[in-house]
RNA sequence: GCGCCCAUAGCUCAAGGGAUAGAGCAUUAGCCUUCUAAGCUAAGUAUCUAGGUUCGAGUCCUAGUGGGCGCACCA
C-alpha cells in the first residue's frame, strides 16, 4: 500500500510543479509581454480613416462597419467594401449608401485613396498605389517577424485542451487530428494576445485499464513489452476483445480490475503507473517529432478523488440521484439532451464525472476566460450533455466560454479506424512512410548538403506535409484517408510553401546584404498584388482565429506563395538595374518568406533552408 | 426510433448572406545556356432534389434523397 501511494503522491508532485510553471507564465505575460496593437496594420488604419470620413453622412454613426477586402479581377479597384449590413440596419438603400460614401471619400481622400466609385451597395476604391506599396514594406519591416501579431485579446486566459492520447494505444491518425489541430489553435490564440494553456488531457482512466490489467496479467509477455512497449499493450488489449466475443465473463474481471484500481490496490496501481510510464515516454517521442509541445500533462486519474466528491455534492443537490433498479448515478434527461450516469452501479467514477471535475480545476486554478475542448465530433453529445450540466450547477462562472472544437474523422474505405479492428493506421507508420518519400526525392534532385542536413530536411517536408494535408482542409468535415495523396509532395501541399520560401532564400542569398532606400517602389501590378496581399496576413491570422479555422490560413498562403510565384517568373530580382527598385524587390521578396515561414510555424511547420 | 454533422469540377478540397463559385490532382498545349521547373502560363468540366425567406442563397429555413457519427454503466 506504501509503495503504491508513493507512486501517486511523485506523480502528484509532478503535477503541482507544472500547475506552478503555468501560473508563473500567466503572471509574468500579464506584466511583460508586450502587444502589436492591430490598428496599426495597414489596411486596419485605412478602414478607420474610411469610416472617420463617413462618419455622420446619412444619420450613421456607425463604427467598425468597414471591412476592406480585394476588389474581384473584373473590377477596376483596389480594395473595396460592402454596405448591405449596415444600410438595411438603417432602413436605407445599400446603392444609395454606397454613392454617399463614395462621393463623402473622394471629398475628403487623404493621402492614401486616389478614387472612390459605387457599384451597386459596393464602394470600390482606387489607391495611391506608391503610397500604399511603401507604407506596406515599411510596416513589415519595422514588425519583422512579428508581423501579423495583434492585441485583440491581450491578457486573456485559455484553456486548450488537445492531443489527449488514451495510455496503452498507439496514436492513430485520429488523434493526430486533435493534436496538430489543437497546436496549430493554440498558436493562433497566442498570436491574438491570448495566454495559452496548452493541456494534454491523457486518457490514462476508465474500464479499459481493467481489461488491460487482465489480459496483461493473463497474456502478458514481459520481453515483449520491454522491447515494444505500447505495441504489445495494443496487441494485449486488441487480444482482450476478440477473447470477450467467446467469453463475456471476462469482462465483468475487466470492469471488477478497474473498481479495485480505482479503489487504490497496490499492485495493480503499479502495473498502471507502469504502463502510464511506457506511454508517455512514447508518446513524448511523437510530439518531439511533430514539434508539438504541452504546458500541462495532467491525465483523467488526477481527477478521481475530485469526481466521487462532486458525484456525492451534486446527489446532495438533487442535480442527479441513485437509480433504484440499478444503484448507478443518474442525471435525468433535460434541455433535450437524453440522460447519462456519473458513475457505474458498482461505485466506480465515468468519463463525465471526471471531465466535470477538471472543468472545475481549469477554472478554479487558472481563472481562464475559456476554455476549448478540441476532441472529435463524436464526441459532440457528451460536451453538450457537460456544458449544460455544469451550467445548471452553476459550476460555469459568468464570462466563461466553454467551447467543444470538434472535427471530422478520418475514415478509410468511407469507415471509421479502430484499434480493435486493426484498421487503425498509426501514426509514426505514416510519419515515417511520408520522411523516406521525402528523402527519395531530395536524393534525386541532387540537394546539397551533409547527409544529417539532408535528413533534416527530409523531416521537415516529410513531416510538413502529413500536417498540411490535414489542416488545410475545414475542421468539419471527415477526411478520407488516402495514401497517395498523403504523401504528395506538389503544389497544393507544405511543399509548395516552404519551396517558395526556399528559392526567396536563393534569392536573398545571391543579392548579399539587403540595403535600405527612402522610398520603397515597385513597377508592375503584379508586384504591387503581392504587396496587397501580404498586407492581409494580420486580419487573416485574426480570423483564423475567431474562427478556431486554421484552414483559412492555409488557403491564404498558398494564394501568397502563388503571386510571388507569379511575380518570380516575370522579372529577375537579381538582374534588376534600378537600386531603388531591386532593393525594394528584396525587401519585398523577403517579407514574403517572413509571412510563410511564420504562417507555417504557427501550424508547426517547420522550413529548411535548402531543398 | 430520436439527435448532430456532411453533400460543390472526373478525384480530393476552398468560398465570413454579396459582384463573373476558386485551388490542387488528373487530362491537353506551351515556358529552363538567365534568381532552385517541388515552379510558371493557358484550356475544359461543378453547387444532391423540390419548395421558401431575401434587393441578393453554394451559404439561411422547410421537406426529401444519399453518407457518416452519436443516443446508460467505453472514453
Amino acid at each position: 500500500m506504501e509503495k503504491q501511494t508513493d507512486a501517486f503522491q511523485h506523480y502528484g508532485r509532478e503535477v503541482a510543479a507544472s500547475i506552478d510553471a503555468v501560473k508563473k507564465k500567466i503572471h509574468d505575460e500579464k506584466k511583460n509581454r508586450s502587444y502589436i496593437p492591430f490598428g496599426q496594420y495597414p489596411i486596419e488604419k485605412l478602414e478607420v480613416e474610411l469610416e472617420a470620413m463617413i462618419k455622420g453622412k446619412l444619420g450613421i454613426e456607425d463604427s467598425d462597419f468597414v471591412e476592406l477586402g480585394h476588389a474581384p479581377a473584373h473590377i477596376s479597384g483596389d480594395l473595396c467594401f460592402e454596405v448591405f449590413d449596415m444600410a438595411k440596419r438603417h432602413g436605407k438603400n445599400p446603392a444609395a449608401v454606397a454613392l454617399s460614401f463614395s462621393s463623402c471619400i473622394n471629398e475628403g481622400k487623404g493621402n492614401m485613396i486616389h478614387e472612390a466609385s459605387a457599384f451597386g451597395g459596393f464602394v470600390n476604391l482606387v489607391l495611391h498605389k506608391d503610397t500604399f506599396y511603401h507604407q506596406a514594406l515599411a510596416c513589415s519591416e519595422a514588425l519583422g517577424d512579428r508581423f501579423g501579431e495583434n492585441d485583440r485579446h491581450a491578457g486573456a486566459v485559455v484553456v486548450i485542451d488537445y492531443s489527449a492520447p488514451n495510455i496503452a494505444k498507439p496514436i492513430g491518425v485520429g488523434h493526430l487530428r486533435s493534436t496538430i489541430i489543437g497546436a496549430a489553435l493554440a498558436n493562433l490564440y497566442e498570436n491574438s494576445g491570448y495566454s495559452t494553456i496548452r493541456d494534454n488531457h491523457i486518457g490514462d482512466w476508465g474500464t479499459q485499464f481493467g481489461a488491460l490489467i487482465y489480459a496483461y496479467k493473463t497474456w502478458g509477455d514481459e520481453a515483449a513489452i520491454e522491447r515494444e512497449p505500447i505495441r504489445e499493450l495494443k496487441n494485449l488489449y486488441v487480444r482482450f476483445h476478440e477473447e470477450v466475443a467467446d467469453h463475456p465473463e471476462i469482462q465483468d474481471k475487466a470492469r471488477n480490475y478497474f473498481l479495485q484500481l480505482e479503489e487504490k490496490n497496490a499492485e495493480l496501481a503499479n502495473i498502471w503507473k507502469r504502463f502510464r510510464d511506457l506511454s508517455l515516454r512514447d508518446f513524448g517521442s511523437t510530439y518531439q517529432r511533430l514539434g508539438v509541445t504541452f504546458d500541462l500533462t495532467i491525465g483523467e486519474s488526477y481527477f478521481i478523488d475530485d469526481a466521487h466528491r462532486i458525484v456525492n455534492e451534486c446527489l446532495a443537490r438533487a442535480l442527479c440521484r441513485i437509480d433504484h433498479e440499478t444503484g448507478a448515478v443518474v442525471v435525468d434527461e433535460a434541455e433535450g439532451l437524453p440522460s447519462f450516469l456519473l458513475r457505474k452501479k458498482d461505485g466506480a467514477s465515468l468519463y463525465m464525472s471526471r471531465d466535470i471535475a477538471c472543468l472545475r480545476f481549469r477554472i478554479e486554478t487558472f481563472n481562464p476566460a475559456a476554455i476549448l475542448y478540441v476532441v472529435g465530433n463524436e464526441q459532440e453529445l457528451n460536451f453538450r450533455q457537460l456544458f449544460s450540466f455544469c451550467r445548471r450547477a452553476g459550476f460555469l462562472p459568468a464570462g466563461l466560454a466553454v467551447e467543444h472544437i470538434g472535427f471530422g474523422m478520418v475514415l478509410t474505405d468511407g469507415k471509421k479506424m479502430s484499434t480493435r479492428r486493426g484498421t487503425l493506421i498509426e501514426l509514426e507508420d505514416l510519419l515515417g512512410q511520408s520522411i523516406e518519400k521525402s528523402k527519395e526525392i531530395v536524393a534525386r534532385k541532387g540537394t546539397d548538403g551533409s547527409s544529417d542536413e539532408l535528413d533534416a530536411i527530409a523531416h521537415a517536408i516529410g513531416v510538413g506535409a502529413i500536417l498540411y494535408n490535414d489542416l488545410k482542409q475545414s475542421r468539419v468535415k471527415n477526411i478520407s484517408f488516402d495514401w497517395k495523396r498523403m504523401l504528395d509532395l506538389e503544389g497544393g501541399s507544405a511543399v509548395y510553401l516552404q519551396y517558395t520560401v526556399v528559392r526567396i532564400h536563393s534569392i536573398l542569398r545571391k543579392l548579399g546584404e539587403v540595403g535600405t532606400v527612402d522610398t520603397y517602389r515597385f513597377e508592375g501590378q503584379t508586384e504591387f498584388a503581392l504587396a496587397r496581399k501580404l498586407m492581409m496576413f494580420p486580419s487573416i491570422l485574426l480570423k483564423a482565429q475567431e474562427a478556431n479555422a486554421p484552414h483559412h490560413l492555409c488557403t491564404y498562403l498558398e494564394e501568397l506563395a502563388s503571386a510571388f510565384n507569379t511575380f518570380y517568373n516575370e522579372v529577375s530580382i537579381v538582374q534588376t538595374e534600378q537600386h531603388e527598385l531591386k532593393t525594394s524587390r528584396a525587401v519585398l521578396s523577403r517579407a514574403v518568406a517572413r509571412v510563410i515561414r511564420r504562417g507555417l510555424a504557427l501550424l508547426n511547420i517547420t522550413v529548411p533552408n535548402r531543398m
